[in-house]
DNA sequence: TTGCTCCTCACGTCACGTGAGGTGGC
DNA sequence: TTGCTCCTCACGTCACGTGAGGTGGC
């Protein structure tokens, strides 16, 4: 009979750890002398010690060891476990894939800008929007700017008009942008405005709904127009190094605009539909 | 402004994470509404709560997110901080992936003979051994067993002499397997008994440290001898399969043995020394 | 007698999730 | 008035680790 100390010594379980598995019952002492609750072990414990060990390594938390043990499941049954786990274990296999190359990106992107940058891409999914919408064609950039305002002028009147805008977070103004090259010239836009009720429909207002994104890479950005040119810099290099493919019409959402407002305080949300890229 | 909800549909983070971020301090509504104690979000604060989102994909923890935003970290030392996430993050790796080389091997044991061995193999450390020491060769087979009884007795009525038998665990019966492949005839054998104390040397006895072994892989054989060859391919088999090499000869530990008693309480442990195979 | 070992609470971990029970807003 | 939303506790999670305070054994 062995103390827990030398028992310990043995298997390399820690005494603490022996006490937890008898408190919950997976493994308990030989035998337990009643006046001074000394607890003693036996060699003959050991296989199943191991067994505990061993089933742990596979990834089983104590209480299906537990089941494993005790309750004589069939060797189907374990098989079924072991599948399971096995799924899990490639589930966080790919998820530190993927954290690493967020991380070594991240690095990257520190060494060339000596610092962090304000331009943190996240990941979501997009639901569908319903919207009030027009389609316009800016042939130059310059022209796009003018185009937009007015394209969102004519929804805005449109639908105060009927008396439907709500504060919502979900009714905003949202740039789509159809075309996947930007080329600069002859540019495809469509100005939406997420809108929960029905409105009449006019020759150019239609009631559309843009599609859910399952994964979109997001950047929210901070400030006026003018430097959102930054924000599509970081968001499209991080999509590239960590792997994603570009597969939709990306989208500009205003989730605080005021045009005359202080340009300071907007918040602009670029969505890119992504998709991982096949290895 | 915008209350919890709304603020939790936007982010997809829930409300009640919200509410914690709030709590410990890492993210805290623009607004708390000193009557209702409602929470009130504001666009602008997006930037922040993606940064704690990013950060937290990169795998650090709220409290290092909290000094990353708060505490104005050098590049440096944000760097320093990402490539030791970097390295827990491949340990965490190789730890998954042995871990499907575990399960692979026991869904393969198990499909061949039905159901789970009752030879698990674990890896520990073995800790150097102060071992009384004699060795021999057996010509045949046949010949080792009464050999290595006979070096064993001599061994114990040496001990027994000097009076320094204790009831450590540690002072047990060794064998040790010096020829790295089993040829069936000339066996060399050397029985070592642990002894905590110093003993005088004799002609054949001597005082020896058994190294430590950094790795070995174990199985507790329970039982007699005889069956003792199912536990050897039980261990091989796991230590093949599991990509990893034998580099060192192997013990027998007789940790539970009594020649005059019932052999199915004996407890002999197999240690094979192993490396993790180069890939 | 003095350490050493063993014991039993009780509490902490990490990032929330799950109710219970109650109030405010439309 | 009725749901709906929001609030604050309090407790649970998983597998132990870390003391505190006390006793048994040589």
């Amino acid at each position: 009979m062995l103390k827990i100390s030398d028992f310990s010594r043995l298997t390399f379980v820690p005494a603490k750890t022996l006490r937890y598995y008898d408190e919950i019952g997976l493994f308990q002492p030989q035998h337990v002398d009643r006046f001074t609750g000394y607890r003693y072990y036996d060699m003959g414990q050991l296989p199943r010690l191991n067994r505990i060990l061993a089933l742990k390594a596979l990834g089983l938390s104590l209480e299906q060891i537990k089941q494993v043990l005790d309750d004589g499941l069939t060797a189907e049954q374990i098989r079924g476990m072991l599948r399971l786990k096995q799924a899990e274990a490639q589930q966080r296999m790919r998820e530190e894939q993927q954290r690493l190359l967020y991380i070594e990106s991240k690095l990257r992107q520190i060494e060339q800008e000596g610092k962090m940058s304000d331009h943190d891409v996240i990941l979501k999914r997009i639901p569908v929007v319903h919207a009030a919408s027009i389609r316009g064609i800016a042939r130059t950039q310059e022209l796009m700017t003018p185009l937009l305002n007015e394209m969102f002028d004519t929804l805005a009147k449109h639908i105060y008009a009927h008396g439907k805008m709500s504060d919502k977070p979900e009714e905003c103004g949202i740039t789509i942008f159809p075309d996947a090259e930007w080329s600069g010239e002859n540019i495809q836009l469509e100005a939406a405005f997420g809108i929960i009720s029905v409105l009449p429909e006019t020759d150019r207002i239609h009631m559309v709904t843009l599609p859910e994104i399952e994964q979109a890479a997001c950047v929210a950005h901070h400030g006026p127009f003018t430097t959102l040119g930054d924000s599509y810099t970081a968001l499209t290099q991080w999509i590239g190094s960590n792997e994603y493919d570009i597969v939709g019409p990306n989208r500009e959402v205003n989730l605080a605009y005021d045009r005359d407002g202080d340009p300071n305080l907007w918040v602009t949300e670029l969505q890119f539909p992504v998709r991982k890229r096949e290895k």
